[in-house]
DNA sequence: GTTTGTGCAAATATTTTGCACTTGA
DNA sequence: TCAAGTGCAAAATATTTGCACAAAC
């Protein structure tokens, strides 16, 4: 759990995301919170979906125009990536050792140090590709 | 070439970026100009790179604070991915044969169509490292 | 002279932060 | 009690846009 106590709004955000499976915003979370009659400062909402992120209890990627998302993931405190459906926003968890493997190769071979990986897959999901 | 006519700012921008091997973002490129003695609008910088990106003149890509970053492309239009010094802003081309494939993999593992995938790395480089 | 480009300042959009107040343990 | 958490409003960041003016062709 993030932090160390319990309050009404880390409750409710964890609730929330437990019945979202996709990658929803910090903004749809504060305003689907309101729709629920939570009213939790937006400003709350960042920090606490922050705090998972970097505690690994969500899932957090950036869209091609620099907004954050985020989603409870599968597997907590593993490093993974996602291949998300364009339609429909379905979202696989993927997950190769020898991708980071690779990755950290290729890093080392130019004597990079410290180094990140981004890496997002986005692509059409079988059943969006059949109902075409 | 952008648009149709040709400015002293256009001109400008592109003589800077061609003398930088590496990515910049907007901001960077008109301290740079500045510096030059080339007084020009931020807002003019931010058009003529989005302009170019568009056209396929320029590469650009986001780090992880969502900020977009430029460098005129070495190979236009060849599928590649890069390795940026977090400090200094030095870029290393990636292209791996293998990366690619094992991508291509992953997709089609999980039956995913028309799969693109963004692909960065951010890391310190060896004369960065050195230098601390 | 007409159309495209530019500068400036204001607007957007997203996220972060300072600080006083509230609350959980 | 009292440190941790919250709300609000302001700040920070990065980028875009409206509009009058300037420049290219």
């Amino acid at each position: 759990m993030i932090g160390q106590r319990v309050t009404r709004q880390r409750t409710a955000i964890g609730a929330l995301l437990d019945g979202l499976g996709d990658f929803r915003s910090a903004q749809q979370i504060h305003t689907l919170l309101a729709e629920r009659g939570e009213d939790i400062g937006l400003a709350t909402v960042y920090r606490t979906l922050g705090a998972m992120a970097t505690a690994g209890e969500v899932d957090s990627l950036r869209t091609g125009t620099g907004e954050s998302l985020f989603r409870r993931c599968a597997r907590p405190s593993t490093h993974h990536h996602h291949l998300v459906c364009r339609s429909c926003g379905r979202t696989v968890e993927v997950q190769g050792p020898n991708l980071e493997s690779l990755v950290r190769s290729i890093a080392a071979e130019h004597g990079f140090t410290d180094v990140e990986h981004t890496l997002e897959f986005f692509g059409t999901c079988q059943s969006c590709a059949s109902a075409r």
